[in-house]
RNA sequence: UCCGACUUAGCUCAGUGGUAGAGCAAUCGGCUGUUAACCGAUUGGUCGCUGGUUCGAGCCCAGCAGUCGGAGCCA
């Protein structure tokens, strides 16, 4: 019996053949008088397959009502095409219909707004553009395997829901199966947490860090690759209520050899989409991006670079640019800081440490200067922020000492202290959010667009 | 959460106080191997919701909702 071709590697073939068989969903029919060219696209790669439907089929009434949407099975000859536009077309020999799609079919043969695809985010992986991608997304998790692997790195699940109620990293969604109209009460009027599901509050994770840290303070090099969540309520084209993010952690590594990582793995990345997505990518440059082409070019051919935080707030006072924010030691980078200096300055990647403690995470090693942290972020054009990272304290006391600086508390971070407290060594890592890396490989300008069904606030459908 | 813009046919939009429009899609028909094919016809509307001003509101005013953009928070 013949087998299903993909049309992906029928495109790939160097000569005709007597008999394929192709499966997927049909774009577009075009009509002539006794035969019809119908599009069919099977999610294999960007392209379609054109099928010669001529009208000596003996279904060709059947065949003639065929909508854009419907699902058909073609069996024939594979040929060098006629028409100019492809390399070849089947001319059907059987033409099997799984599934006519009625005419309220959503997707029309015509360009649509991202807006309205969002709205129907369920059937969009249909088009063109969403095809591709999410064929990026899928070769973009498996570069992230292949980096790491091919490095060492474990790969380790950290926990989705958690109990630490204070990762330090934002606001927490509440995991619970009290029921929220009776909850119960304790003596002083708060909620009972002891008869809920975990005997306590439990939480979505915020990161993976904490748990991350210990098991690479056993394994080595570590890396989790998973779903995280933030009950913050940002609107904005970049943040998502659930996200990737991709946290390494190495044990016996400094600052220097995190933000080596970091930029190894952006650029292995990039190199690795280009080489194995070319047709998605040009669908980017051509109708998204037309500089998506040179902004990747960048990353793989130049070094990013790297200076202080004191430096970035130096270059941008001395820039002469008026900002909306005076750039002043000790407030953070906003968005316009971050921008001018990956756009405008340097014009490619760049990579601001040494930040002011005060602005910085808990867990960050203090510099010997007393006064900064050992924290990196790679800021990227157009998107900003790509990676957080730091080298952690290792240091029991120090840290000790920032937990309570940070009016958390101590009892807390018992369990995560133990890192500290038993063979602790020096290590670094960081968190480097997946969809920011889509937009920058892709050039779609919302995180919506990017993850299959996005969640955000006000928003969680399909 | 703050600031701003927008919301009219399935989609994209026009319509500045007096009888709701176009292109595309869909449907029907035509057509020489087409490429988002082409040509002709037909169908399709509670103008986001609620209230107000007016003889009369898609249009003016208020509130609410949703979407988008910018900002903050961050990945």
């Amino acid at each position: 019996m013949l087998k299903r071709t993909k049309i992906v590697k029928l495109l790939a073939e160097d000569k005709e053949l007597p008999e394929v068989l192709v499966k997927g969903w049909v774009r577009t029919k075009r009509d002539a008088k006794d035969f019809s060219f119908i599009e069919v696209n099977d999610g294999s790669c960007l392209k379609n397959i054109q099928i010669i439907a001529n009208s000596n089929l003996p279904n060709y009434s059947d065949v003639k009502k065929i909508t854009t949407g419907s699902s058909v099975a073609v069996s024939g000859a594979l040929v060098a095409s006629q028409g100019g536009s492809q390399k070849f077309e089947i001319v059907a020999g059987k033409f099997e219909i799984y599934s006519l799609a009625p005419d309220d079919f959503p997707l029309q043969k015509k360009k649509h707004t991202d807006e309205f695809l969002r709205s129907i985010a369920h059937l969009r992986p249909r088009t063109n553009k969403y095809g591709a991608a999410f064929r990026i997304r899928s070769q973009l998790s498996y570069a992230v395997h292949k980096f790491f692997q091919e490095r060492g790195f474990k790969y380790v699940h950290t926990p989705i829901i958690t109990g630490s109620d204070c990762e330090g990293a934002g606001e927490m969604f509440q995991v619970t199966t009290l029921d929220l109209n009776n909850l119960p009460r304790t003596k002083d009027g708060k909620v009972d947490y002891s008869k809920d599901f975990f005997g306590k509050e439990a939480h979505l994770t915020v990161s993976g860090q904490l748990n991350g840290e210990m098991y690479a303070t056993a394994l080595g090099d570590i890396y989790t690759f998973g779903p995280t969540f933030r009950a913050e309520n940002s609107n904005t084209p970049r943040h998502a209520a659930e996200f990737w993010m991709i946290e390494p952690e190495m044990a016996f590594a400094d600052i220097n050899d995190d933000m080596d990582l970091a930029e190894d793995m952006v650029r292995f990345c990039v190199r690795d989409v280009m080489e194995n997505c070319a047709d998605d990518l040009e669908l980017f440059e051509k109708y998204v991006d037309p500089t998506l082409k040179t902004t990747l070019a960048t990353i793989m051919d130049s070094d990013f670079a790297r200076i202080t935080y004191t430096e970035a707030i130096e270059i941008m006072q001395k820039s002469g640019k008026k900002f909306e924010y005076k750039p002043e030691y000790g407030v953070d980078l906003q968005t316009e800081h971050e921008r001018f200096l990956a756009e405008e300055y340097f014009k490619k990647p760049v990579i601001v440490r040494d930040y002011p403690k005060e602005i910085k995470a808990f867990y960050m090693k203090l510099n010997p200067d007393g006064k900064t942290v050992a924290a990196m972020d790679v800021l990227v054009p157009r998107i900003g922020e790509l990676i957080g990272g730091s080298q952690r304290e290792d240091d029991y006391q120090k840290l000790v000492k920032r937990i309570e600086e940070n009016g958390m508390k101590e009892e807390d971070y018992d369990w995560y202290l133990d890192s500290r407290r038993y063979g602790s060594v020096p290590h670094a890592g960081f968190g480097l959010g997946f969809e920011r890396m889509m937009m920058l490989v892709t050039g779609i300008a919302n995180i919506r667009d990017v993850i299959p069904f996005p969640r955000t606030p006000n928003s969680v459908n399909f």
